[in-house]
DNA sequence: GACAAAGTGAACAGATCGGTCCATTTACTA
DNA sequence: TAGTAAATGGACCGATCTGTTCACTTTGTC
């Protein structure tokens, strides 16, 4: 089955917004960039927003889905993989066209906590939770959802800083915290 | 001395910005805000993102002048201030306007990495940095620089977070956090 | 009270914004 | 092969974008 014409055009989007910001990239650029018209853009959706909307979705299954089995990859117990999380963001950072976190720039653009695509992002970020303290758990952590807290502001810290540049290897130095983290932490 | 017409527009252009992004604050919308013509607005800028940097200038003078201060209020010794940091933030993230940190916003919206308004935003946290350091160094840790970059990503986490208000308090998470890398840290 | 500087409002430019419409062409399927 | 659904290009809408121009008024100073 051939992905659908629907499907192309939020693959596409995705990578325009991406890289070039959501206000910043107007319905004509996307329709030139992804060769697809204006016209059937606004069959399938029915404004800019829903657009962003469907787009914010794939990302989230794309960039979960990638880095949960990357941690798999680097990391065969709950306890090691918590570690992995930074090793994979170093392989993240390392990427040719990485600029930051798609869902701190749409929460950036899109300011206000009742809008839909600040509520969607701020969803993502539930989610990634709910996945690391999981793993604080199996781990055996007296407090697992504490642990994952503090690991992903970790995280998140590493995102913007690897952004923004002005830090060597903001990923290894979220390690080496998480590593000091993880050893104080009570099982 | 009164504050000049200039200094005048370049506030409330930094709360308008602040409030609604910078591509979704037009000149108009900004010159009807700050009750100042447009005409006059271009005799003191030439562009909008001259402007703009302008207006990162006074919130990075404005943002550390008060971080500084509220932290020597807070503790005494370098040693505390580097947790007192944190209770900064959480005092920070309580005021009713917060909408996270301006320059993870101005690099959101400016993304390419030579962009001007990008590589200010990076100079803004390079500052941070070197006073983080200084607090370190002070406090007689035996590797500053680094502890003070571990202790900068839980602060850029803790505001990406707060801002994206999927957790409850990302301040005091960091605290917590950062309690426990001071511990583990060697002096 | 004259003069220059600073600020004003409003109209204007050309481009782009999100979104609509329509006649035509392409592609799948009965 | 006929019919239908999907996709196309391009014109078009009103609003808004950054930035300019101009004639007029305010303001502070000598």
């Amino acid at each position: 089955m051939r992905p659908t014409k629907r499907d192309e055009l939020v693959e596409k989007a995705l990578a325009a917004f991406y890289r070039n910001g959501f206000h910043a990239t107007g319905m004509d650029m996307l329709a030139s960039e992804t060769s697809i018209s204006k016209t059937s853009m606004y069959k399938h959706f029915r404004t800019k927003e829903e657009l962003i909307l469907a787009v914010l979705r794939l990302r989230d299954e794309n960039f979960r889905n990638w880095l949960y089995r990357r941690i798999e990859e680097l990391a065969a117990t709950p306890q090691e993989q918590l570690i992995a999380l930074f090793d994979a963001l170093e392989d993240w950072f390392k990427e040719p066209g990485f600029r930051g976190c798609m869902f701190i720039k749409a929460s950036s653009e899109y300011q206000d906590a009742g809008h839909p695509i600040h509520r969607q992002s701020a969803d993502h970020k539930r989610m990634l939770e709910t996945y690391v303290i999981g793993l604080a758990q199996k781990a055996g952590y007296r407090d697992p959802a504490a642990l994952a807290r503090q690991l992903l502001l970790l995280k998140e810290g590493a995102i913007v800083t690897a952004h923004l540049g002005h830090t060597e290897r903001p990923a290894l130095d979220a390690k080496q915290a998480a590593i000091a983290l993880l050893e104080s932490s009570e099982k």
